[in-house]
DNA sequence: TTAAAACTCCCCATAAATAGCGAGGTCGCG
DNA sequence: CGCGACCTCGCTATTTATGGGGAGTTTTAA
């Protein structure tokens, strides 16, 4: 078991597409013997980059439908640290128990986990398993290899972090310390004469670095300045 | 090895304040024969919550000196998904030289190993690894427990997070998806009337989901709101 | 069903941010 | 030693954001 664990890491950290991840979640199906393995990428607008087993038809109902935006299992991982077994969640809301039918009817098995994985930036990416199990058979699988699942999910992240070239890319502009330290103030919520006088310069001076910390985050203006050096991570609230 | 871990792991499963973490954690130093192990949580204001075996002269003059804002360490692994090898990192500025003699000076190591770890609502923590080793025993080192140390960072983690019930009291307000839509226009750099011609509403009713996005955020203006919702991973650019 | 929350629109006055023009001193690097 | 980058300060005019007031409809949830 752990012999292919490994296998299928090499071959992981192999992958140079999104095709290649394609047939190693496949595989990973193949090899646990569930009925589904996905890993997607989620954003608040819809779904970024994604690979797994699920059906084509499933996708499309799912993005078509809006799911996202009700899908218990994704409002859950995002407020957790730690993996869901679906059949913990709360299904009683009318329009989960709708996606949960329709799920069912597109082919999905009655059992999931789901890893939720957070990378640079606020990035966001589930890895999951579905399967058709009893729920004592699929407690004892999830307590077996809950941990093999979670390094996989790590690595599938890595890999589409990699694809996706986020944030390693060192593009992001060096701003100087004094406009660190402004950007810093307006992030903690200071008003441009607070900022001044926490920095103890007139609030010209405090404009002079918030205008070159804009040309150099190319913002167009004080709030997207702040959000893309608080993006890049070169300050934190 | 392998039982070890499984040992720690389940008297870290057990552990119930923040004391427990901390002989943990020496327990591990002593396990793996290692000069530090430390798992601290980090925030732009300081250490907020923090265990290890750094002596406590190290982690006041850390604190005094504010290296939090200089640590190349902290600075990197905030932009990186991948644990990190201290060595790899860029040390050449000035601050980060003074620094980096300053720790050697109060019995850190010449190597380290840091996992960056991200938590719902842009909960961030680090978990590192410090010894006095040559940099091929070192990579040696990293390659044979990079996983178990994985596992177990986010062990500490989980811990952390049930120690200070993070997310799970709804600390983080919910915007309405206007107003998250709102506040991710805004985020990308729109000015109020883009934001509203790209929502199709008027700049005014635009305006009233600011206000509002304000509120929920208890955020003193526009900028503090979008830093506060890009912080708490509730709007993502 | 009914109440709460969300979504939409409008006006007015004031506060704040932006854009443009300046100038001079310090520090490090080649 | 000069060059560039950084830090500091001032002025004016225009654009934009904020804060206060109100008032309808639709959607969602108890």
């Amino acid at each position: 078991m752990t012999n292919r664990l490994e296998d299928l890491l090499s071959t992981l950290q192999a992958a140079a597409t999104l095709e290649d991840l394609q047939a190693i979640l496949e595989t990973l199906r193949d090899h646990y013997g569930v009925e589904h393995t996905v890993y997607h990428w989620v954003n608040s607008v819809g779904e970024r980059y994604g690979a797994g087993t699920y059906s084509a038809e499933w996708v499309d109902r799912y993005l078509e439908k809006d799911y996202l935006r009700m899908d218990p299992v994704i409002f859950v991982c995002f407020q957790r640290f730690t993996p869901v077994s679906w059949k913990e969640l709360d299904w009683s809301s009318k329009p989960a128990r709708e996606m949960w039918q329709d799920a069912l009817d597109h082919g999905l098995g009655n059992q999931g986990y789901t890893i939720p994985i957070r990378g640079p930036s606020g990035q966001f990416a589930l890895f999951t398993l579905n399967a058709s199990l009893s729920d004592e058979d699929w407690a004892q699988f999830i307590d077996e290899n809950a941990r093999d699942l979670m390094i996989l999910g790590h690595e599938f992240n890595k890999k589409a972090l990699e694809f996706e070239q986020w944030g390693e890319d060192g593009s992001v502009p060096a701003l100087s310390p004094r406009e660190l330290a402004s950007m810093g103030c307006l992030a903690r919520g200071m008003s441009r004469a607070q900022a001044a006088a926490e920095l103890n310069i007139s609030e010209h001076t405090l404009r002079v670095y918030i205008e070159s910390s804009r040309h150099k985050l190319g913002a167009m203006n004080t709030t997207h300045a702040v959000a893309r050096a608080l993006s890049a991570g070169i300050i934190i609230i």
